[in-house]
RNA sequence: GCCGGGGUGCCCGAGCGGACUAAGGGGCUGGCCUUGAGAGCCAGUGGCGGUUCGACCGCCGCGCGGGUUCGAAUCCCGCCCCCGGCGCCA
């Protein structure tokens, strides 16, 4: 019924210590919520005491008069003196508890794997018929162990995709690098194409699927902010506005997630289904020296979002549909790929569980992230103060939330650069894109090919 | 950005310094009644804590944060948002 950090903390805090555990963090913090959970409440019922005497006195002297109002006034003041470094006290004890609990990550849900670092994802399911190059056999078959997947050898190597940008001659890193700094980029004509079809393709999707369109405020307060993410991320990847409290977004999750801050939602209204659509800026930081080329890690890029207001007793379920509905998408766009069960200890703190879908890049021999699907249950709705009411009992309870990428734009081109490669280097247009490309004249219809070559 | 009006519970809406405890209505939940549905009637319907766990007790709560007062939804200050008017603007 409460948040389900405290009635962990009061009721079962071992759960909140074995998530702690897998995640590779101290645990030690939970015992010490523990004690300042009992010592706040005992100084609760104490200031309680005291404001009840207080209230009790305070009506009387409406009835009284003269004298003995002025003494009972006098008396009055002094109970406030004590009353507020009794206050005092609690207030410390209070939010030194909440400091605590605010820290903690989400508890993570059991079906999450045990270890701490990305090699240790356990692979569920691939998809598709990969085009391997012969010189990567030996690491795709280390990549796909356990699971017989059907792959497809190529004796010529792709370009990757970095390299396609100049071959094209569609994008170019370099000056962007000049003009804005690095991992911005300048993309021209058919990928820019490719940029609108991709969202297109994937709002077409979702909204057929009863999600909502949306499209959100670019910008966040601080407060709003920090109710959808840790500070550490905060730091690492959120620009601020220069003077003014606003921040831009790194993903419209944020804003969404904020559409409902302190409401409360009637129960036959969830779950809340949207497709969001925004840029997302981030800074990357602490990301030195990886993807440094190309588009793959980059500052700004357009992504369609799906995101879930659901019942804390369907959240599990939303989770498989949301990853569902990404492989549905990527399996449209006919790229190989595979879900991966993240492990506890590269979750993040906001998420309960993460599946991570990610795609096969011919030219670099190996599956990379692509989607990113989260079940986030009370985390963020406890910051946020998003409450539902349920008709039984009429109770409020946390809503749960979670989100998942459908298309990130310049990601999904650079899987298309690579599984989309001719042995010349022409890229075929996936056949689920051509639909919202073909009303613009000048938009490429099968192929893509270099610009040079191109008839103006 | 300026001037004026406003923000009250799940929703609407009264209150505009202490008494009757945020009136009243709607919705919802439970009960009674009914063959059933409905109507009607009764009760409940913010958060936290204590608890002999009883339908019990207490504290806090009227956009957010401060202040005045023995006492604040009510008065004062700051902030946020909404509505109307003016200004500016793609």
């Amino acid at each position: 019924m409460p948040w389900s950090m405290l009635e962990y903390l009061r009721k079962k805090p071992e759960i909140i210590k074995e998530s702690l555990r897998k995640r590779g963090l101290d645990v030690s913090v939970v015992d010490e919520a523990i004690r300042l959970d009992a010592e706040w409440r005992r100084q609760y019922t104490k200031v309680n005491q005291l404001r009840h005497k207080h209230n009790i006195l305070s009506k009387s002297i409406a009835k009284l008069k003269g004298k003995e109002k002025e003494k009972a006034i006098k008396e009055a003041k002094e109970l406030l003196k004590t009353i507020s470094e009794e206050e005092k006290r609690l207030r410390e004890l209070e939010e030194a508890r909440e400091k605590i609990l605010l820290s903690l990550p989400n508890i993570v849900h059991e079906t999450v794997p045990e270890g701490l670092t990305e090699e240790e994802n356990v692979p569920i399911r691939f998809w598709g018929k990969p085009k391997v190059y012969v010189g990567f056999i030996e690491k795709f078959k280390e990549q796909t162990r356990g699971f017989d997947v059907e792959y497809e050898v190529i004796h010529w190597k792709p370009k990757g995709h970095a390299d396609m940008l100049t071959f094209l001659g569609l994008g170019t890193t370099e000056k962007a690098g000049e003009v804005a700094g690095s991992r911005f980029y300048y993309l021209f004509d058919d990928l820019v194409w490719l940029d609108i079809a991709l969202l297109m393709y994937a709002i077409d999707y979702l909204t057929r699927k009863g999600f909502t369109l949306i499209l959100p405020p670019y910008m966040l307060r601080e407060k709003y902010y920090l109710g959808v993410t840790t500070l550490e991320d905060f730091r690492d990847s959120i620009y601020k506005i220069e003077g003014e409290d606003l921040y831009l977004i790194a993903t419209s999750e944020h804003p969404i997630a904020a559409l409902h801050a302190n409401e409360i939602i009637t129960e036959e209204d969830l779950p809340l289904l949207y497709a969001g659509i925004s840029p997302c800026f981030r800074k990357e930081a602490g990301a030195h020296g990886k993807d440094t080329k190309g588009i793959f890690r980059v500052h700004q890029f357009h992504k369609v979002e799906q995101f879930v207001f659901s019942k804390p007793e369907e959240s599990w379920e939303w989770h498989e549909k949301l990853i569902r509905n990404a492989e549905e998408l990527w399996q449209g766009l006919g790229i190989p790929y595979r879900i991966v069960n993240i492990v506890a200890g590269d979750l993040g703190a906001v998420a309960a569980k993460k599946y991570d879908l990610e795609a096969w890049m011919p030219a670099q021999g190996r599956y990379r992230e692509m989607v990113s699907c989260s079940n986030c249950t009370d985390w963020q709705s406890y910051r946020l103060r998003i409450r539902f009411l349920k008709r039984k009992g009429m109770v409020r309870d946390y809503v749960h939330t979670l989100n998942s990428t459908a298309i990130a734009s310049t990601r999904a081109i650079t899987a298309i650069l690579e599984n989309y490669q001719e042995e010349d280097g022409t890229v075929i247009i996936p056949k689920v894109l051509r639909p919202y490309l073909e009303m613009f004249p000048k938009a490429p219809k099968e192929y893509i090919v270099p610009r040079k070559t191109r008839q103006k």
